[in-house]
DNA sequence: TTGATTATGATAATGAATCGCAAAATTATA
DNA sequence: TATAATTTTGCGATTCATTATCATAATCAA
């Protein structure tokens, strides 16, 4: 069993919820997916390969998925939440392509240092964060300087 | 004339749009307002003082004042958009008090560099940033101390 | 197997934000 | 300052992502 399935069936057991097959069959296709993927998305994914299973169901799972601290969701502002798996990840941000939508993660330990010495400055303590650049990146970039010729 | 109200008018006529008392009121109840206020907020904020404007009139004045450069939209996780007047004042990031929803501003050059710094590994070209620290400040900290004793 | 409990799918409901429209307001022009 | 072209307004309807409701189905401990 992997360990993304154990941490999840720890969480079910725990809460008195149950193993359902719509549950092990979203976890399947979440795991096998695109990082920061959305509800519709997993949902159609799912239908496409013949499910049945309905978008409430989706984003009941998901949700549960979060509260198991499997995933978490994200907003890069385009209105519809996104979802990634974190268990086992390590923790990083985010370079959002406003041109082709990647996404395109990255880790830096000074900013994370930076950032709790502004906490602490003004007596704050940090729980989480959310550090996204927005902008083009080189193949895009790239691709506009070619139609620019 | 203030400098936000000639900024609004100048965008105002480069585009052939008109200037009307609502958008006046509006941003006079805006520029008099809580920064990071949301839309619903600065419509009661009106309609208790006994305007008559109607909520899509709001809506549509606040994307006004962000196309003309004067405010700028946030996403905070709450659901609601909040409006933050931009023109003429420094940028800045956010610390966000998760149990009072108290905002604080705050601005950090090294962190900003960092980001350039990451941006230029990645070949990428930043066009604007999130930077959100979630978490509880010290008043709601010595609160919920207090409470525990 | 049963029985208590939880989960599911379909659909309705929600809430923030936008759209369409007829009436009203603005503004360039005469 | 009247006119006419254009934009804006408020209202209500609409959209879209997400959640709630509810009857039926599935799970699982005993």
């Amino acid at each position: 069993m992997k360990k993304e399935e154990a941490l999840l069936k720890d969480h079910i057991s725990k809460h008195n919820l149950k193993v359902t097959k719509e549950r092990s069959a979203v976890l399947r296709v979440f795991l096998d997916s695109d990082r920061h993927i959305t509800a519709e998305e997993l949902y159609r994914k799912m239908r496409d390969t013949g499910s049945s299973i309905g978008l409430a169901t989706i984003y009941r799972t998901l949700n549960l998925f979060c509260e198991s601290g499997l995933a978490e969701q994200r907003q890069f502002g385009d209105g519809q939440a996104r979802y990634e798996l974190v268990y086992n990840v390590k923790h990083h941000d985010h370079l959002i392509c406003q041109a082709c939508n990647r996404i395109i993660e990255f880790q830096n330990e000074e900013i994370e240092a930076l950032q709790e010495k502004v906490a602490k400055k003004n007596n704050f303590k940090i729980f989480s964060h959310k550090l996204e650049l927005y902008g083009i990146c080189s193949a895009c970039s790239a691709e506009k300087n070619a139609l620019d010729q």
